[in-house]
DNA sequence: CGGACTGTTGAGAGATATCAATAAGCGTGG
DNA sequence: CCACGCTTATTGATATCTCTCAACAGTCCG
């Protein structure tokens, strides 16, 4: 994902060559943009946004991952997205509402590229094919969230099909066995993913580990020995 | 929400100014665009857009109202939106995949009007501002899957208090009693809207309606009394 | 007025949450 | 490098909730 940057003059502070939205500009482009933006550091477990802050800029991930959650009513935490290098987020918060829908929380060392609200919009009127890659990318979004409503709201062994398949495609390593998905996260923050009971999780994981669909290598990585099986648990039409 | 065009020379037919994507265009810029639409016309039932299909224009909804859904692996109906006047569908389909993702039948008779992929996408270019409006509804959308999304895949007592204070706030019309929603679709509907089963909403209605929170005056009207109780269930924060 | 669809209510089955106990991993400091 | 303690994961037993099946009531429409 990341696009290496030859030219002359060009550190890897200009982040912005990572970032797909942007991807449509020239290096000339891209330089006049840079002073625009912040730049900012995060350690493990640093939350970057509280649900309820007032964002003022949209946030681009350069380096690391992180994951968006809101705190429901009933005391637990409902992850939504896994943001890793070139994605943003704070792109709701630029016009009515400022305030931030979900926490965001560093998964690992994050460096972001903050740009202000005023700058953005200015950009997106300077260059109509950002604004275009951005509708792209939010339906992207919307598309995975009706997806996971669907599919979610009852069946819950889908909708584990459905992660699985999720984080194969993101996360995934083709294996003579297979293929091994290094996890974003812990079994709890999976099934906080999920909106399940950790306990249930852990029952499925076994559940499935017995018929031979994965093998847990470690805490941290599993292993798909077939992926069509695992569609069919996510229900894949 | 439909606004008054006197304007000579404007008819009926020029929906576009009923729709917020444009406001901002001035009454010669519509009427350059007007020729770019094409109308159809729709009885209830009918279905617009089945899921799978291929898309190739944005559709806008010129008057009455629609139900988008998918059809889940076992065999549920899942309600996603409801769009009424003004509101538009089809959109994600216009870059990437063209593949509707959704299924899309009247609800009543509806007039749409149709602006096909290439024109949108030159208009995207041309009138930036409409962009930017189409952003923000995006990220109204996808607030609103979110909450969707955190509330709902577990307590379904909450699911029933949110789906209420989202009526009451689109179809809801004040009474000295409270308000009255006037349900766009069955009790049925509903279910399918909060992915429930048509007895469970049944059951919870009767209970809502025995601790005095609702009155269910027919099937397609209910007045709530007291908003605040219904947000309480809902566990707004 | 009758038929078909929609809504309500009851009883039982199935699935997941919760509580509790045990086991396994992880980091820290000796 | 190992031991300890803390956190995370697994497994078991029970409780709770929602679904499903079934019967009945109500409503809409010809």
């Amino acid at each position: 994902m990341a696009v290496k940057c030859n030219c002359p003059g060009c550190n890897d502070k200009l982040c912005l060559h990572k970032v797909p939205i942007f991807s449509s500009l020239d290096h000339d482009e891209l330089v006049k943009i840079r002073p625009m933006i912040h730049h900012r550091e995060y350690k493990k477990g640093d939350t970057i946004i509280f649900e309820g802050d007032i964002i003022d800029s949209i946030v681009i991930i350069n380096e690391g991952s992180v994951k968006a959650y809101k705190n429901t009513s009933d005391g637990r935490e409902q992850i939504l997205y896994v943001f890793s290098e070139g994605d943003f987020f704070g792109e709701q918060n630029l016009f009515g509402n400022q305030v931030s829908t979900y926490s965001v929380e560093a998964l690992e060392k994050v460096k972001t590229c903050n740009l202000s609200r005023e700058m953005f919009q200015k950009l997106l009127y300077t260059y109509p094919e950002i604004s275009v890659k951005i509708i792209d990318e939010l339906g992207n979004r919307i598309s995975r969230l009706e997806n996971a409503l669907s599919i979610g709201v009852r069946n819950v062994d889908n909708r584990i099909g459905w992660i699985l398949l999720e984080f194969a495609d993101k996360y995934g390593t083709a294996d003579e066995a297979g293929i091994i998905i290094h996890l974003p996260f812990s079994r709890e923050g999976i099934a906080n993913y999920l909106g399940i009971a950790r306990e249930t999780l852990s029952r499925k994981f076994s559940q499935l580990e017995n018929e031979g669909l994965i093998k847990s290598l470690n805490n941290k990585e599993i292993l798909i020995p077939d992926l069509g099986k695992i569609a069919e648990i996510a229900g894949n039409s």
